[in-house]
DNA sequence: GCCGTTTTCGGCCCGACTGTTTTCAGTCG
């Protein structure tokens, strides 16, 4: 029997791991290679245990021979030996505190073990109790002012502050943008960026960091303060601020000298992993790296400091790598033997096929609310060459065969009229369908409709929970009929919503690279499907990719951004992605 | 325990903050 793990929960069990380890005085770099593991396999976004099944679990950076094989274990037998060895002799009740803010694994375990807390579920009660009746401040080693602390930060876990949740990057993306441009009106500002996941434009996203090279912090820092949409003030210093949206989300601001915005700009950049890979290959090569800039080991010398991080990078003797490669999947390596990709932009971007128009049809799923005329003048604003018109298909249940033929039919002559009656519109149309893949893998249209379309896209839109072989033979069955040329949102994630399904990708991935069939990278904010990670696979596959957006109303053509940023972080290249082929060759792909 | 174009052995990111201490351990990002 199989143990299902998620990648929350092993990472917790490895982080637990580190602890015990921290605890009962093991070497320093064991711990740290245990908490690098679990930060690996927190930060994935594919489930670890698909890895396991396909014997993959080594690629991931900083799991090697030995947790993979621990890891073996634990979904084959649901527990690992070794580690039950590891936490013998500790109290169980040390292990919830060290999500407590201000406790790590020596204050946990002290204090666990002297108050004989072994019971993991009542722990943070009983330890706040002791707390109040003021034990904690007599043991050796604690005071008065720790004791409070402690107390305040076990009040703040109980009520469960530090559930943030994190929201996909198109909404924090636009918060940010407009934050950004307000502060660019200040003409104290020399420039501003945002940072973290926000810069590395990751799908989704936690607090909304930013930052701006000045000669006048003082200056720029009041005039953030004064941002329009701030509800509260939380935090001023010499060197940033933190406030409130009336939104409630939150935006921290750092300021830095325009001579050494280089270095924090990097750091604060990340991601976490990437840096400390970076700070590894410098040290190797005589150098120290921090967010102030680089300091020569030997040299005894002051710090260098750096404008900008094409110098700083080039002073760690690499070239600039692009802001969403830096995720320690091997970006280091790739610059430093120059094969850095040159990726996709936005001005590659010649067309995109799934865009919902508001022509009823009658369908199984929610119609658009824009015209084609409408949807054709922004496609012609935004420089495309074509678009494809991919409604739903009309609902099997309201319908007959012959009057869904019916439907089609006369919905390919009103689109053949519109671009009659829209000649200097100059895109070019593509009518297509996003059909259903029914739980069987039969498609949801009849076989003569398809003589009223050029193509279409093949999406699963029920029936989620089929078995992991029955979903992917449904796939796949869906995506053999001659006209099928896309897979919509492949794996059907819904973020922060829905998991994505259960399927065999690496037979999918495989069947589309045979059959010249594309995989989507959908651009809807809460779907970004596939994801970066899926992306990098299906590259590595020589897979070939269309970047759409699902809009269902012509303002979300533009979220063709977000969809561009996911293919960027997986590694895609102009030539990765099919709809930066011209009209001609587009045409002779989607209808050959 | 992980990792590799100076290494399969011998290294392993950096700085700030805090509280309880007289020089540092533990925690955090």
């Amino acid at each position: 029997m199989l143990s299902k793990f998620s990648n929350e929960e092993i990472a917790r069990l490895l982080r637990q791991v580190a602890a015990a380890y921290s605890v009962k005085g093991f070497n320093y770099f064991r711990i740290i290679a245990y908490d690098k593991a679990a930060e690996t396999v927190e930060k994935s976004n594919i489930d670890i245990k698909d890895l396991w099944d396909e014997n993959r679990l080594v690629d991931l950076p900083g799991i090697g021979k030995s947790i993979a094989e621990y890891l073996s274990q634990l979904f084959k037998t649901g527990h690992v030996r070794h580690f039950e060895e590891v936490f013998k002799g500790l109290p169980k009740g040390m292990f919830p505190l060290l999500d407590v803010s201000g406790f790590g694994p020596k204050k946990a375990y002290k204090i666990s073990k002297q108050f004989k807390l072994y019971n993991p579920q009542t722990v943070v009660s009983s330890l706040l109790k002791i707390a109040k009746s003021g034990k904690i401040a007599r043991l050796p080693g604690f005071g008065k002012k720790s004791e409070q602390d402690i107390i305040e930060a076990l009040e703040r876990f109980r009520q469960g502050q530090a559930k943030q949740k994190r929201m996909p990057l198109p909404y924090a993306f636009a918060t940010a943008k407009l934050i950004l441009e307000y502060l660019k009106k200040n003409p104290l500002t020399v420039k501003a960026y945002p940072l973290g996941s926000l810069r590395r434009m990751v799908s989704t996203i936690g607090d909304i960091d930013i930052a701006v090279a000045t000669k006048e912090p003082k200056k720029v820092i009041d005039w953030f303060l004064k941002y329009p949409k701030t509800n509260k003030i939380i935090e001023v210093g010499t060197s940033g601020a933190t406030i409130y949206l009336n939104t409630g989300q939150q935006i921290d601001l750092r300021v830095q000298s325009p001579q050494s915005f280089g270095a924090m700009l990097q750091y604060f950049t990340g991601s976490k992993a990437h840096n400390i890979h970076l700070r590894e290959y410098a040290l190797k090569r005589g150098m120290s790296l921090s967010e102030y800039g680089i300091k020569k080991i030997n040299a005894r010398k002051s710090i260098k400091t750096y404008a900008s991080e094409e110098e700083f990078y080039k002073a760690v003797g690499l070239p600039w790598i692009p802001p969403e490669l830096r995720e320690d999947r091997g970006e280091i390596e790739a610059a430093q033997k120059n094969y850095l990709p040159d990726l996709v932009g936005r001005s590659h971007i010649r067309g995109e096929v799934h865009v919902h128009s508001n022509y009823n049809l009658e369908p199984s799923h929610d119609l658009g609310s824009s015209s084609l005329t409408e949807l054709l003048k922004v496609a012609s604003l935004m420089n495309y060459e074509y678009l494809g018109i991919s409604d739903h298909n009309p609902s099997i249940s309201k319908h007959t065969e012959n009057g869904i033929i019916d439907i089609l039919k006369k919905r390919k002559y009103k689109f053949e009229q519109i671009l009659l009656s829209n000649k200097n519109v100059r895109v070019k149309l593509f009518i297509m369908l996003e059909v259903d893949i029914l739980p069987d893998g039969q498609l949801a249209l009849p076989e003569k409709a398809f003589n009223y379309l050029d193509a279409i896209i093949v999406s699963v839109h029920s029936s989620f929970f089929l078995t992991k072989e029955a979903m992917t033979k449904r796939i796949l069955k869906g995506l053999s009929h001659p006209k099928a040329k896309i897979l919509g949102h492949p794996t059907g994630r819904l973020i922060g919503s829905r998991e994505a399904y259960d399927a065999d990708w690496r037979a999918i991935f495989d069947f589309c690279r045979l059959k010249n069939k594309a995989l989507e990278i959908n651009a809807y904010p809460d779907r970004l499907d596939l994801n970066d990670y899926m992306v990098k696979r299906a590259i590595e596959n020589h897979n070939k990719l269309i970047i759409n957006t699902d809009s269902h109303q012509k303002e979300q053509l533009s979220l063709i951004n977000y969809g561009i940023s996911v293919a960027r972080r997986g590694w895609a290249t102009k030539n990765d992605i099919l709809n930066t082929l011209s009209y001609q060759e587009f045409k002779k792909w989607l209808t050959g």
